[in-house]
DNA sequence: CTTGACTCTGTAGATAACTACAGGGTTTAG
DNA sequence: CTAAACCCTGTAGTTATCTACAGAGTCAAG
């Protein structure tokens, strides 16, 4: 991670490896904050700006949509949203992630019980990853 | 889960939770076998293939597009493919997985830190979500 | 044996999430 | 000062993933 002052679009978009249109249409979807602008009227990005593109691709790698993310973004208090609000909120969230971690998990299984039992022998199943994830459901 | 005979295509698409088109949309991009046909030309579908559907829909919800979730599908030794190729693929597949587990892992420590933190007292980052996640990062 | 609920194909429209200009001003290295 | 390399806005095009017809055939209850 550089050390580095303010940013422009397209540094911010290098450091944080997106286009660097994406930098401008994630601030029309609201998912950056309104940037700042010289006299000349070029955006200026704060460093910490990266971290928050970063996340931003990371989270829909995860199946998260951008209203999602953008959502996860602005969970804080703030006049209209109390602390329940936003504790109500992040749990839910946390709900979400939990199911989508113990999915990943029974993928993963699948995956490696396809992986062992793929020896050349034995029955060969049309779907094997289904076949796995269905031993899986069985032995549970 | 019913216990039931083949099925038509609106039957596979209410008992998997799709819309009927999309049936007919996987058909076409070759996540869903071809199905055989009555005399007058109505699909026929496999009970299992409900299966099929809903580990589509779970597999885009955990970030995979589908033509990942099609190699995933079709991972298996035929012709062309030896036993060591599908096992190379199972394992990337798998640190894949892991990979977005800890994510996954990483977002859920931050929204409970943050949902904790939220009393109302302190200071009030802009983006709580990102400040968490930077206190995980420096506990780490 | 008709009528309403299905099904088919093919094509077109919708939505999310980018990506690519065109046309024009700005900054900077030489 | 000028040419290359930036940046701006606004708009249009692209890709992935559905979703919605239109027009025509099929099945089944009464």
């Amino acid at each position: 991670m550089k050390q580095c002052g303010p940013l422009t679009t397209s540094k911010l978009a290098m450091e944080s490896g997106v286009h660097l249109e994406t930098i401008r249409f994630y601030e029309r979807q609201k998912l950056l904050p309104k940037a700042p602008r010289t006299s000349s009227g070029y955006r200026i990005f704060a460093p910490e700006t990266v971290q928050r593109v970063r996340f931003i691709k990371r989270a829909q790698a995860l199946g998260f949509t951008l209203k999602e993310i953008g959502e996860l973004l602005d969970l804080r208090v703030s006049s209209g949203t109390t602390c329940a609000t936003v504790r109500r909120h992040a749990e839910a969230k946390v709900a979400d992630i939990d199911e989508k971690i113990r999915q990943l998990k029974k993928m993963k299984q699948a995956l490696a019980h396809l992986a062992e039992s793929c020896t050349g022998r034995g029955p060969l199943s049309e779907c094997p990853i289904l076949a796995a994830l269905q031993t899986e459901e069985e032995l549970t």
